[in-house]
DNA sequence: TGTTAGCACTCATTAATAGCGAGTGCTAAT
DNA sequence: ATTAGCACTCGCTATTAATGAGTGCTAACA
């Protein structure tokens, strides 16, 4: 167990760190107000601390840096909780000042925001759609070869495909094949669409449709979700002007990998609601060895619907991030059940 | 008037310097079999060439890289049409592979390929929807205060959009607005349709529609095409890897204009039908200056659609780029043309 | 007269060197 | 238990010198 001693230096070594980036002495921090022994103590200290693995050199005189364990303590036990000041809150509130009905909008408009305002990355997880349940379907022809299916969810989602039509398929018959899916579909949850199309209504079409063999498959690719719900970035090269990413190599990587999708998914899929924060390595990825991201869900009601991340450096403002997004999450999460709610 | 001599020196420079990135010197150069005349000669030369603007010095006693005006004259003049190898053919041809009907989604598969191929930086810029005709307007209710409109377009373009009920309007209503507004506007071209709506459909909504006037900016609004086209990027990060960019102030400009689409739209949007080649300062952007960007356009029969481009350093190879982009364009317009051509 | 050899000069780059300063660990005195 | 003191480490910066790839200019040559 650390002494009340040892905390204090701690908390000041990761504070002080996260404000200069520069590795923290023992003189130096011997001048601090908050601190009266002498920097020959603080040594000691920082030796012991060392020893715990809260803290690091850089090399074998260098001061001290936090590790992502000194982090770790420092979030889970340390931070205070920041408020916010007038500014920030009047920031979050222009998220919802227009009048938007699009959830995809209002979240993008959240990763723009808070990325403006912490000068990390912002990423959001749009909202998933697969447990929406299906409003409509309207096919549209083109033309003679091709039409286009549209599905509507009762969130107000739109979701669309083009298919080929088979040569003889005319249109009254294209009519009646939309009949059949809003009957037996409507209402059915996004994700099961793909699954009940084959079991309950395949029989249907192949008794009243043409070419109901050609037309099936297109049908149900249609209906398919997307692998991952859609992501919105804000501030993507913040981090450029990040001092620990002044190293060609590691801003290479990590820009990379946020220009893939799907590595980042793999970052923020799981989440239980609340704040969650990931530290360094703990986000098992090497491109992100020198980042946290702290992230937050939004859910209408009690359903988790998508959620909105900070990408930082690990010397990140961990108080302020945590009380924007959470306050973000909240508000988010309010608006959107008081609007969605009990359709 | 260059000399021949002039002329060959000028494109070994150019193309010594493409390859190697590092400034090519008057001795290197007589040691290579296309050049038969000593250094002192081709030092001659390269005053002269100086002199005229075409290639510069990096420090007094430094070897010679081509200018902006060296570019452009290979470019124009000596720039040998590179034939593509089995291998890029092939590629290329992959993006048409996959029996794909929305433009969208061949455009972005084009983009990637292309960055893949080149290791530069690809920008699509989507087909433009405000020639195509309006094909349908769809109103579905999604609850009792919104509902959204989808509009589909004649190529099978889908834009839709969520919009807020007055509190009396019924489903039945909700019809005939859906109806008037067929009748009098499909076929119309998209880019009319928000004005058509206050001059020829304003007035008939006014004589059927409860709330006309409530109604009416939400319907106008959703008609409004986007202020630009939709753009795809590949490979936004390959420009990380070229040595002109490990400047830490130059990536980030760089990077920052690439994150903003306002400018890259601004940058890539007027081209002639064709290759459009921009070197350097001729971009008209301080983010630019060591950019060369390269646009071809495609086009359905002889309507321009969209265009895709090249961002790369000006030590770009020109020569390839222009291959692949005049192929990918010429092979778009072709399979575009065949799809959608007459509809 | 166009070409080339030769030479003095420039400048970026690299390696070696030294001094500075911020830091440490350890020891001994308080 | 705390602190003053001291030797030591190491990154950083500046200086210097050597190297080498390049230049421009001049004079000789074909």
């Amino acid at each position: 167990m650390l002494t009340d001693r040892q905390l204090l230096i701690l908390q000041v070594i990761i504070d002080d760190f996260i404000q200069s980036a520069q590795p923290v002495g023992s003189r130096s921090l011997s001048k601090k107000e908050e601190i009266s022994f002498s920097s020959a103590t603080i040594r000691n200290e920082m030796s012991d601390l060392e020893e715990l693995g809260f803290i690091e050199k850089t090399h074998t005189s260098s001061g001290r840096i936090p590790s992502d364990k000194g982090y770790r303590y420092y979030v889970d036990h340390l931070l205070a909780p920041q408020k916010l000041d007038q500014e920030d809150v009047y920031k979050v509130k222009s998220i919802f000042a227009e009048r938007i009905y699009e959830l995809e909008k209002i979240v993008q408009n959240s990763a723009r925001i808070l990325s403006e305002l912490t000068n990390y990355t912002a990423i959001a997880l749009g909202p998933a759609v697969r447990e929406n349940k299906l409003k409509k379907i309207q096919i549209i022809p083109i033309n003679k070869q091709t039409a286009v299916a549209i599905i509507v969810t009762d969130s107000g989602h739109v979701q669309n495909r083009m298919f080929q039509l088979p040569e003889t398929m005319d249109l009254g018959e294209l009519e009646k094949l939309a009949n059949i899916l809003n009957d037996r579909l409507a209402g059915s949850s996004i994700e099961s669409l793909n699954d009940k199309i084959y079991k309950e209504v395949a029989l249907m079409l192949r008794q009243h449709i043409n070419n109901y063999d050609f037309i099936l498959h297109s049908i149900a690719d249609t209906l398919l979700i997307p692998s991952h719900e859609k992501l919105f970035f804000g501030g993507k090269t913040n981090m450029l002007s990040q001092p620990e990413f002044h190293d060609f190599e590691k801003i290479k990587s990590l820009m990379t990998m946020i220009e893939q999708e799907d590595s980042i998914y793999e970052l923020i899929r799981k989440n239980q609601s609340g704040i969650n924060i990931k530290i360094g390595r703990e986000n098992n990825n090497t491109a992100m060895e020198n980042c946290s991201l702290i992230t937050a869900t939004y859910s209408i009601g009690t359903e988790q619907l998508g959620s909105i991340s900070i990408l930082g450096p690990t010397r990140m403002e961990y108080s302020r991030v945590i009380s924007l997004l959470d306050y973000i999450s909240r508000d988010l999460t309010a608006v959107l059940t008081k609007l969605y709610q009990g359709n």
